[in-house]
Order: structure tokens, then C-alpha cells, then sequence
DNA sequence: TTGAAAGCGCTAACAG
DNA sequence: CTGTTAGCGCTTTCAA
């Protein structure tokens, strides 16, 4: 009733274990009755080659860590659909973390899939520090970092980098094309990269479109629906309201919405609503939102190639960087402004 | 610029790599000298034990896996976040598995687990084989099972059973009691051994409430937003309209909400909507959805606590059952007939 | 075309 | 109080 090891079937075939590993990894050339009964004996025997043994020696895994801010982000689960739709391809299989935001955690959690001796660790929490990074690939852990930067990165880890100015210049100068000119951004908690590069590119968005980028409103929000509801009640004391307001995820999108229709505004009408991501929802609700869209998926899967490409080229694979592109969509939410 | 193994720690020592194991999991009484130059050295070099060469001996790896139909699913992430809010704290890791909904996919997923040798399993996905089970624990793998039944499957798994019946027979009763003796239902698609327990509920309890099950309509949908839109179109050509409909996941109940709106029906007072889930979204829409709330969290913690009590107890763990009951949440979307 | 033996990094008898 | 030795299950020289 204890495992069925590879001596096992050596000694059912009559064989040495040489020849059973051999037979089974194909790495050499086997007279074919003698393949056979290894085979056969494989199959009477029910032998599953113990993973664990093979990693031993071969000081890979075939395993990777994800590391995301928290699962129910509704960023997350289509990157990670895409993150496995190649792994699986590839036999590797996936350590699920969540940060909870904490960087903390994270560290403890990077620790954790160190010991654990994962091939390989995609960073795509929103909450990083170079110490993280580093844990990995001091340790023979290759790296792929999703939306943030450090000057000693590039170094250690390979980046996707998420070109939100693309997306967001689309979406600001369809704005100001129907009259906007009080556009307001609800950010991201401050501290976060990405949140300060969202602001950044907005920033700079309404500049090119020539909008004083000095008067317009910056609310921070928690990224979550509550955020959306608090940073409308702020907007709406306002006077003038702005008419247009670009958010940094669409749960705050969706958040302003609805506040929005609770306080008595006919949307789109009185307040257009960009929110970010695309979402599934987003598509769902009604008014439809606006959006900025990113390929998560595509992002997924882009970022598991990268890391088994770092893994095939071994210790002194080279680092490289990829950028993908946002694009605005335009559904009911957004509309001429008056 | 290798990896530092335990020898190099005890060559820098000077003592055995014995006695370094020992020092490292306080297996034995040793002296507070050696014991700190082991620690020094083990500071200096960095020194990490490897997870691997301890699995191999141990046959424990401390890892276990979760497969699920498709993170995409709002049901999930917090059952995920429950799984590793336990996991966490026992140094366990977690590979997430999607099956997608394809039993062979499903089947593919828990032999690599199996070759990964993971601890145990949290067999969470609604497509479910009693093949599956047994892939795990034939080969010393133990599993844990949501939501699903199987007349053999208790002799090699414990199992979790969410009592759809208790919210189900609530959410009717406040409808009857309400007035609407037109009640439809959107199941899920009646492949799913899931989506027929909460079918068989609803009728059961239209029955304990004095309503003949025989006329209630029932319309299978896809468990998506998209599914409940469909569904509506259906209700909305029937005469007389159900009153009222309770449908098998909150997306669906959602979508005919949505759906109806669109139509230009008035919400409540044209139609009641209750779901089930009570994910996330349900208490931020409005009108609020009045829906089945199930623990999610508490299901993802009490699954993964079960899987490592019998790990704990080894290879004749006692195979345990737990039920988790579900409770009716009134909110805005259900309101008195007429 | 095949096997014996060494060893991956660690733990655990068994000795001292 | 500490070290020697024999493995865990596999792969891989090296030799036949």
C-alpha cells in the first residue's frame, strides 16, 4: 500500500532502475521488448514518478509563485486565467498568494516559495519592495515584475510595464472633444505605484489636450465600490461640479455611478464616468460604463511566457521588458457635455 | 554564487551536518556554544533548507491544492482567501487549480498535483467525477470535498454540504408570506449536481409553504449575468409574469434585475429578485439584491482546517462531514405582491 | 544495449 | 552532547 517506486518496477520488469528511468524520460535507446515490459510494468504497478525525487536533482520544480494584491480584485482572476492557461501548458502549476496589500506578508510569502524552491515568481501585487525582488533572485528565483519600478530592478527581474497614458489620453481627449473641461480623477490609495502613475497620466493627459491640469480635482479612493460612493459625495459639493470624472479602477467607476443615480443625477447627462479596467461588469451594468481597457489576460499569459523563457536560459537568462497597451472603450457612460 | 547547503553550514561550524539539523528543528538537546556557531553560520552564508530534500524524507510537503471551476466565478475568491488564511498560518502553500468546468482538464490537474505529491486536495470545482477523488487518494493524497455527493465518495473523503435548504426555505417563506404564489426559478445548468440540490430546495420549499411545486417555472441558465438577462426574456413572455423569481447565483439574479429594468419593469414592485451568493456586489447595486448568503470565507477556512486535521492524523484519518447552513438576507429586491 | 554506483540535500537511527 | 552512516526516489556518469 506505500508508494510505488521507480526500484519497483525495476524489479517487476527485471530491469535495472537505469533502464526504467531511461525508458521513461527517453534519454537513451532501449531495446524495444525490454521497453515494453518497463511499460508494462509501469501500467500493472501504477507508477507515478515522484516529482519530489526529480526536483531534487534536477533543481527545478516545474512550479511557479503568483503573487497578487488580493484575489477578490476583480483585476486578478483573468490575469491568473491567463498566467495558467500557459502554465498548464507547460506542466508547471501555480502557487496562489495574496498579499492582503501587506508588504510584510509579502515578504513572508516570497520566503515561503523560496524554500519551496519555485522555478520562478510573477510580482503583481500592487503592494512591492525591492527587498521582495530581491528574496527571489538571490536565491536563484527568477522574477517578473507587473506595474512597478525601481532604478534596480531591470537588474534582477524582468517587467511588464502597463502603458496607462495610451488609454487614458484616448479617454480624456474624447472628453474634452464633448465639451469637458472640469474633469476630475478619483486615484488610488497614493502610496501605491500604480496609483501615482494612473494620477501622473491623467495629469499629463489633460495638459496635452489643453486643460489646466492645476484645477482639476484629485480624490483618492480605496479602489473599491465604497471609494467610488465617498469620492462622489465630495464631488458633488463642489461647485462647479465637475462633469466628468475619470477613475482609477472601475469598481470606483461603478461606485460613482450608482451614488450618483442614488443622489438624484440623470446619468450620463449630469456626470460622465470613465472607469478602468474592463471589467466584466463594466459591460453589464447599465448605463454601461466607459472604460480604460487592459488585456489582463493577455497580461497573464504574457508574463508566465516571460518567466518560463527566463527559466529555459537558465542563471544568466536576460532580462527583458515588455509594455502593453491601453485602450479606451467607449460604452453609455460618457456623454456630450450640457 | 550555488546554492548554500546544509554541509557548507556545518563545514563552517565545524561541526556535523547532524548536529545543524538538529539545531535548525530543535530535535535534540544541544550545546548553547555549538548551538550559536551553527546560528552564526547559518546567518552568515544565508543558509535556507531545502523544502525538497526535506519532502523527500518526510513525505510531507506542506503545500495542498484547490481546484475550482474558474476564479472568474465572485464565488471563489473569498473561499480562496478563507483556504489560505488557514494555509498561511501552517506554512502551507497553495496551488490553484481551474478546471473550467471540463472533467478531463479537472482529471489532468489532479494527477500533476498528485505527481507533485501536494498534501492533500480541496476539491472545489462543480464539475466533479468520483474519478478524481480516487486519483488523489489512491496515491496517499487526502481530499476534501464541497458540494458534491457521491455514494462512495465518504469512505475515501471528507466532505463539506452547504444546507441550501435552510436559506432557500426562508427566502420562500418571506416571499409567500409576501403574498407571491408565482414563483420562478433560474437554476444553474443541470448538469451540475450543485445547481440540482438548489433546484430540489426550492421546490421542496415551495411545498413546505403551500405552493404546488408542479406549476413553478424553471429555467436553466448559465450561472452568468448574461444567463439571468436570458431568463428574464422568458419570464417576461409568460402569463401571468411569475411575481417572483429566486435564482441560483447572484450574477443571474443580477442579470434579470438588470434586465428587467431594461424593460421598463419597476423594481420590486413588478417583480421580487432574490439570489444567492451574497457576493460583494449584491449589497453595493441598487436596488440591493435580498439574496441566499452562504459563508464563503468560513467554507474556504473550515475546508482547508479539515484537510489538515487528516493530514495531521495520517494515513488512517478519519474521514469527517460538515454541514454549513445558509441564510436568507433581505435587502431592496424583494418587496410585498402588487 | 544495459547496470552499478554515486549523489541531489536533507533527516534519523545508531553509536559513541 | 555529537558524529557516522544509511537512506528518501530519482538521474546520470562511467564502465561493461
Amino acid at each position: 500500500m506505500n508508494r510505488v517506486t521507480i526500484r519497483d518496477v525495476a524489479n517487476r520488469a527485471g530491469v535495472s532502475k537505469t533502464t526504467v528511468s531511461h525508458v521513461l524520460n527517453q534519454t537513451r535507446v532501449v531495446d524495444e521488448a525490454t521497453r515494453e515490459k518497463v511499460l508494462r510494468a509501469v501500467e500493472e504497478l501504477g507508477y507515478r514518478p515522484s516529482q519530489v525525487a526529480r526536483s531534487l536533482i534536477s533543481k527545478r520544480t516545474k512550479t511557479a509563485g503568483l503573487l497578487i494584491s488580493d484575489v477578490s480584485n476583480p483585476f486578478y482572476p483573468d490575469v491568473i486565467l491567463g498566467v495558467e492557461e500557459v502554465a498548464f501548458a507547460e506542466d508547471y502549476s501555480i502557487f496562489l498568494c495574496n498579499t492582503n496589500y501587506d508588504l510584510e506578508r509579502g515578504l513572508k510569502l516570497v520566503q515561503s516559495l523560496v524554500d519551496r524552491s519555485v522555478d520562478g515568481i510573477l510580482f503583481m501585487s500592487s503592494s512591492m519592495s525591492l527587498q521582495m525582488v530581491r528574496e527571489a533572485t538571490e536565491n536563484q528565483v527568477h522574477a517578473v515584475v507587473l506595474d512597478w519600478e525601481d532604478s534596480n530592478l531591470h537588474d534582477i527581474a524582468s517587467t511588464i510595464t502597463i502603458n496607462f497614458e495610451s488609454g487614458i489620453q484616448q479617454a480624456i481627449r474624447h472628453l474634452v472633444e464633448a465639451g469637458h473641461r472640469h474633469i476630475a480623477h478619483i486615484s488610488g490609495p497614493l502610496n501605491l505605484w500604480t496609483a501615482q502613475v494612473r494620477k501622473n497620466a491623467f495629469l499629463k493627459a489633460l495638459e496635452l489636450n489643453g486643460v489646466e491640469p492645476q484645477q482639476a480635482p484629485i480624490i483618492e479612493g480605496d479602489l473599491r465600490i465604497e471609494g467610488g460612493r465617498k469620492a462622489f459625495e465630495q464631488l458633488n459639493r463642489m461647485t462647479p461640479r465637475p462633469t466628468a470624472v475619470v477613475a482609477a479602477n472601475d469598481l470606483m467607476a461603478l461606485g460613482v455611478l450608482w451614488a450618483a443615480r442614488n443622489a438624484g443625477l440623470d446619468l450620463p447627462q449630469d456626470l460622465s464616468v470613465v472607469g478602468l479596467d474592463d471589467i466584466d461588469l463594466a459591460s453589464k451594468v447599465s448605463p454601461s460604463l466607459s472604460t480604460i481597457a487592459l488585456p489582463r489576460r493577455e497580461i497573464g499569459k504574457i508574463a508566465m511566457q516571460m518567466l518560463l523563457d527566463m527559466i529555459r536560459e537558465g542563471k544568466e537568462a536576460k532580462r527583458s521588458r515588455v509594455t502593453v497597451d491601453t485602450t479606451f472603450v467607449l460604452r453609455q457612460s460618457t456623454q456630450r457635455v450640457g
